[in-house]
DNA sequence: CTGAAAGCGCTAACAG
DNA sequence: CTGTTAGCGCTTTCAG
C-alpha cells in the first residue's frame, strides 16, 4: 500500500464521515462526538494517515518554520546558540531550518532579500559581514530577528550584547591585574566586521581609562575567528618581540588558540601572559588553564530571539523596531587568576 | 503594498502574458522569446515576486527539505557534522532543518515514525537510544539514512564507522606505549546504547590481544558524552586508587574533561596518565597536550549520507538496505605521545 | 455537531 | 512559443 498517498478523503471514507469532520478531528477541535472521534482515528491509525503539511501550509498562509542563518555552525558559540534556538522554537511548536552564511556578506544578502521567501515564517539571523546599506532596501517583509549586533538602528529587531561595555571590562580586568603591555587579537579590516570594531573600541577605552597607552602593534588582525587564526596570531606576537604580558582575544577559540602556542613554546598561563576571551564556549571551562571569558546570557539571547519573532509573526510588521539587550558577565577563571 | 500577497497572476497580468508564461520563465524553461522573458522579469522585479514554496512544494508533491536528526546541536561531533551535511545538501539544491532529539529513545521514536511527513523529502538520522524493534516496525516510507551504527541492518541505508575496530586501534596504541592499566570511560547501561558497547568490546578485544587482564573496576559508566562526565568520570577512577596508566575515553570531550581533572590533580599527560579519545574533534587539537583520538572521515561520512539519502529519494524505495562504510584513522598526539 | 463546496498558488496537460 | 484548465490536500466559510 504506498501510503504517501493516504488523504483526508480516504480517511473520511473509511469512517463512514465527511472530510471536514476528520480535519476537525486532526487539528483537535472541540465539538465532535466522542464516537466519531474514536471511529474517525481508528481509521487514521488504520490507513496510517499524515497530514500533508505542504497543503496546510498553502492553505493557512504559513508554514511554522523558522530560519536561523548563521555564519558556520561548527563554530561552538553558533553551535551552542543553534541548539538553544532549536530548542525554544519548539516550545513554540516551530520547527528550525539552518543556513549556513560562511560570514560571506554575498550570502548574508541573500538571506536579507528572503530567499526562502514563503517557505519560512521568519529568520533569526546573525551576520557578519552585512552593511548597513543591505538592510535598509530590503524589500522583503519576512519578520526578521537580527542578533549580536546593532547593525541598522530601526531596520529590524535586535537582541544585542553590549560589546563595547563588554570589551571594555575583560580589558579592564587584566590591567587590574597589573598588566601593562596587553595586547588584543581579533581585528578586522573588513569594513563590514562590526563585532571587530566594536571589541576593539571596548578594549581602546579600557586602556584609556587604566592609563596605558594605545600601541597598535599590540593589535593583531585576524582572517575568522577560530582557533588555527588565535593560534596564528599569537605566534606573530611572539615573534615581533613585543613581549605583552596579557592578550583579550575577540573570541574564545582566538584565545584557545592562542593558549596552544603559549603553552606549546614554553610559556605559562597565566604566568607570562594572562589571557581572557570572549562567549565562554564549554571548551573553555575544560582547558587548563580554564580559560577567563566574557559570558553572554547564551539561553536569554535565544529565547528572546524567538519571542521576538514569534511576536512579529502574530502581530504583523509594525513600523518600530525593537532592541533587546542581553546581559553578560565576566567569568574569571585560571587564565588570569591562576 | 502587501507584498505577501503578490501571486503568478498578478505577475501575468503586468506583464500582459498567461501564468504559464511567468511559470516558464520563473523556473528557467527553455521555450520563451527573449522579449517576453525580458518583461516577465521586469514584471516580477516591480512587484517583487516571489513564489510561493508550499504552492510548489504541494503541486510537485516534493518539498527539497531534509531533516537531519541528532542528539544535541552543542556536541562538537554533531555540530560539525551538521555544517558538513547542511553545506552538503546545500549543493544539491536541498535544505537541511535541524532535529535536536536530545538522544531520548522517545524523540527518537518520533523521527522513526516520520512525525514530519510531507514536510520532508528524506531523514539523515543519528540515533542514540533507539532500538531494533523500533526500526523493525516502520510504517513511515520516508527515505532515511542512519548514521553511525547499524543498529538493524536491512532496515534503511547505513553510513557507519567500525567502531569495533577503531576502538580496538586506539586501545592498542596505549597498550603499545607499555601501559598495562589502561580504563576506558563511557560506558553505558542502557541497553540501547550501542555504540557504547561496540566501542567497549573493540577495547576487550585489545586488551586481550595484548595479553593485559580485563579489570571491570577500570571500565567507567557515564550518563553522557560531554566533559562533565569525562572530568566526573576521570575523578572516580583516580579516587578509586586503581591507578591507571593510560585512559581510552569514548568520546573526545569525555577525554577533555578527563584530561581537566588530571591537570587540575597535578598528573601530567601522558607521562602519569596517557589519553586518547574518539571524534577527532577541533578542540583536541588545540588543547595541551594536543589529544590523540580516532579521527572518522566526517567529511566522507557527510557527502556519502547526503548522497545516499538523494539517491533513495529520486529512485524511490528499494528493498534492499545499503551500508557505506567510512574511513577511521588514528590521529596519534601529544596526549600519548608526549 | 457535521457536510458540501470553494480556493490557497502553483505546475502539468493539453490545446492552440 | 503561449494560453486554458484542472487539481495537488488541506482548511474554511456557509449551510444544514
Amino acid at each position: 500500500m504506498d501510503r504517501a498517498r493516504v488523504g483526508l478523503k480516504d480517511v473520511a471514507r473509511l469512517a463512514g464521515v465527511s472530510v471536514k469532520t476528520v480535519s476537525n478531528v486532526v487539528n483537535g477541535y472541540a465539538h465532535v462526538t466522542t464516537a466519531t472521534r474514536t471511529r474517525v482515528e481508528a481509521a487514521v491509525k488504520e490507513l496510517n494517515y499524515r497530514p500533508n503539511l505542504s497543503a496546510r501550509n498553502l492553505r493557512q498562509g504559513r508554514t511554522g518554520i523558522i530560519a536561523l542563518a548563521v555564519p558556520e555552525l561548527d563554530v561552538p558559540y553558533f553551535a551552542e546558540l543553534a541548539g538553544l534556538v532549536v530548542a525554544c522554537a519548539e516550545e513554540r511548536g516551530l520547527t528550525v531550518l539552518i543556513d549556513q552564511t560562511g560570514g560571506t556578506r554575498e550570502r548574508e544578502q541573500l538571506v536579507v532579500e528572503g530567499f526562502r521567501a514563503h517557505l519560512i515564517d521568519g529568520v533569526i539571523f546573525s551576520p557578519l559581514a552585512l552593511t548597513p546599506e543591505d538592510l535598509a532596501g530590503r524589500l522583503d517583509d519576512t519578520p526578521m530577528v537580527l542578533l549580536g549586533e546593532r547593525v541598522y538602528p530601526g531596520s529590524a529587531d535586535h537582541v544585542v550584547v553590549d560589546n563595547v561595555a563588554a570589551a571594555r571590562e575583560a580589558t579592564l580586568h587584566l590591567a587590574g591585574l597589573g598588566r601593562r603591555r596587553i595586547a588584543a587579537i581579533g581585528a578586522q579590516d573588513d569594513v563590514a566586521a562590526e563585532t571587530s570594531r566594536l571589541r576593539l573600541a571596548g578594549y581602546r577605552d579600557a586602556l584609556e581609562e587604566a592609563g596605558l597607552p594605545y600601541d597598535d602593534r599590540l593589535v593583531v588582525p585576524v582572517e575568522t575567528y577560530r582557533r588555527a587564526d588565535g593560534a596564528r596570531a599569537m605566534a606573530a606576537l611572539l615573534d615581533s618581540g613585543l613581549a605583552p604580558d596579557a592578550v583579550f582575544c575577540f573570541s574564545d577559540p582566538l584565545a584557545l588558540g592562542a593558549m596552544r602556542t603559549l603553552l606549546e613554546r614554553g610559556h605559562t598561563v597565566p604566568g607570562d601572559v594572562a589571557l581572557a576571551g570572549f562567549d565562554d564556549i564549554e571548551d573553555g571551562r575544560y582547558v587548563t588553564p580554564t580559560l577567563t571569558s566574557i559570558s553572554p546570557d547564551k539561553r536569554a539571547l535565544a529565547r528572546q530571539a524567538v519571542d521576538l519573532l514569534a511576536d512579529r509573526m502574530s502581530k504583523g510588521s509594525q513600523d518600530v523596531a525593537r532592541e533587546v539587550r542581553v546581559a553578560y558577565r565576566l567569568a574569571i577563571r585560571e587564565s588570569t587568576n591562576g
